[in-house]
DNA sequence: AATTTGTTTTTTATATAAAAAGAGCAGCCA
DNA sequence: TGGCTGCTCTTTTTATATAAAAAACAAATT
């Protein structure tokens, strides 16, 4: 069964709020307690319940009011709390590119599950994910391999995006004048100018900046399916270069220069000039990546 | 608990062996019947044990052989011999493209596992699949919202489609002479001359056909993201079609018919005869689906 | 009218049971 | 020697039942 942990961390946070209250006082509403704490309402009555179930408060019909000051021994055993998701798949992508996992190898879900200290089935959902990123490949018998982050995969990750982004720039570049799209850009590229200004203390938050300017050119041509190609190099670029530090600044002193030229040339109207700055850009990028994979 | 469907498949696939067989024949190893049917070991002799009980066969030490031909009786029910998630996968396809369900409208998935007699799980699963295929979107609360078989989504998959398809023709053309894709285009181009002389019998296997050309175009540059789109291409044709059997030979014979020029344009090695025949394929393929989703 | 409370429905995560796979080993036979 | 059998036992995958949490709905109160 699903776990309570909620529940109980809710219930401790509770016991803190009366602790800090006086004996008597009437408690807030249990919309507004559901606020306070950040959880649902629903939760919110099972921890007054069980309030009332020690004691500690009253409830009359709709009026509930402090009956005793909470004692230590009132407190549950705490448990912290993520969303489930996001901590497996990061878990499994530090996995991933860690020195415990090499491509081809097989995946054992129940080791995984016990490493992470979840269900299965949350390992299952996990890989079900990464498969449809191309990142792992489902075996005849029911069983996963690893297809791990190699040369190849990349090389076809960006084959794939230069096919879409190109695309995009063409269309980009000929959109009237009046499109929202143009006003768009010069908004990023006046927070490219402010990035730079302010390199040193805002490195660290480029990929953010990055993903964004992708997505606004890729959005000249509206097409769902680019959403798994953006998906996985948001993913990729995410996880791997949390474990690539080297270079850092550089490659992200680079990156920006390469935007703003790119800006350029979209801005020029020139189908060429737009497309020569993309391919340039991409092309880096591309390397940037082999580079830090690959780092013989 | 988990489906015997596998042990159900291969009991009767070993009938089916046994039925070209005559009695009094020994059996193979328990290894090599494992190997010829895909299973492991311990399948096979499950299905060997139900084999003996039902009179079958006779096992008298190492030595197993048939005491009678198996009788139409003897196989074991079809319905639950499906993998469960295909099956539930057919019958999500069958009600998103009924008329229960319009665009738009949220997603019960407690209701979908009642109607298809399944666990919430199975559904879970299968909504994680599709939404890949962008048939299906997440929305904040958690909930599913259909964005169905659209005029949106035929025009994006196509747009896409195209895209990957004449980068591979252009890709295809320049082959060298000796590469087995040749070879492979001139099988298939045979096929597809037997399956016209043979056109009124066979007519319905035609998407297999149409199936396996393209994904043989598309191999010319192989990339692991093209996954998504073939299987949603594929999933549509499959399932979309069998509720539009409307013009389905006047369809078919015209698409043999451009795939045959198409054939042509590759192997004359002219880059622009090639790309101007898939592009008047994938053009016409483009008509009859937007045509059969929205016949007004 | 806006908010609070009581009730029901729906989604999410895990524990669990069964199926299938796989490993190990002694004995047998060509 | 090398492969097969006949066991048994462990591990892994898969599907479901079920509890927890969230959300939606409906009635009641200020």
């Amino acid at each position: 069964m699903k776990t309570n942990a909620l529940f109980k961390r809710s219930y401790n946070q509770a016991l803190d709020m009366l602790a800090g209250a006086q004996v008597g006082a009437p408690l807030p509403s249990e919309p507004a307690m559901a606020a306070a704490l950040g959880i649902s309402r629903t939760t919110v009555r099972a921890v007054l319940a069980a309030l009332a179930t020690h004691k500690i408060i009253t409830i009359d019909g709709r009026f509930k009011q402090q009956s005793r000051l909470p004692k230590r021994s009132d407190y549950l055993a705490d448990a912290d709390l993520e969303p489930l998701a996001d901590m497996v798949e990061r878990k499994f992508m530090a996995w991933l590119v860690g020195p415990d996992c090499s491509p081809g190898h097989t995946i054992n879900g129940l080791d995984l599950a016990r490493q992470f200290g979840v269900s299965t089935s949350a390992i299952r959902d996990c890989l079900n994910k990464f498969s449809h990123f191309g990142l792992l490949e489902r075996q005849s018998n029911g069983r996963w391999r690893t297809l791990g982050l190699t040369v190849d995969f990349v090389a076809e990750l960006f084959d794939m995006r230069e096919l879409i982004e190109f695309r995009a720039v063409a269309r980009f570049v000929a959109l009237p004048k009046d499109d929202p799209l143009w006003s768009d850009l010069s908004i990023l590229e006046e927070e490219h100018h402010a990035f730079l200004a302010d390199f040193d203390r805002r490195n660290r938050e480029f990929s953010d900046l990055d993903h964004r300017f992708h997505k606004l050119v890729d959005s000249a041509v509206p097409n769902r399916f680019l959403g798994n190609i953006q998906g996985v190099m948001s993913v990729i670029f995410h996880y791997h270069y949390q474990w690539n530090k080297k270079d850092e600044v550089d490659r992200n002193h680079r990156a920006l220069n390469e935007h703003l030229a790119y800006i350029d040339g979209l801005k020029s109207g020139n189908p060429h000039k737009a497309r020569d700055a993309c391919q340039a850009h991409l092309h880096t990028a591309r390397s940037t990546m082999l580079a830090s994979i690959n780092p013989g």
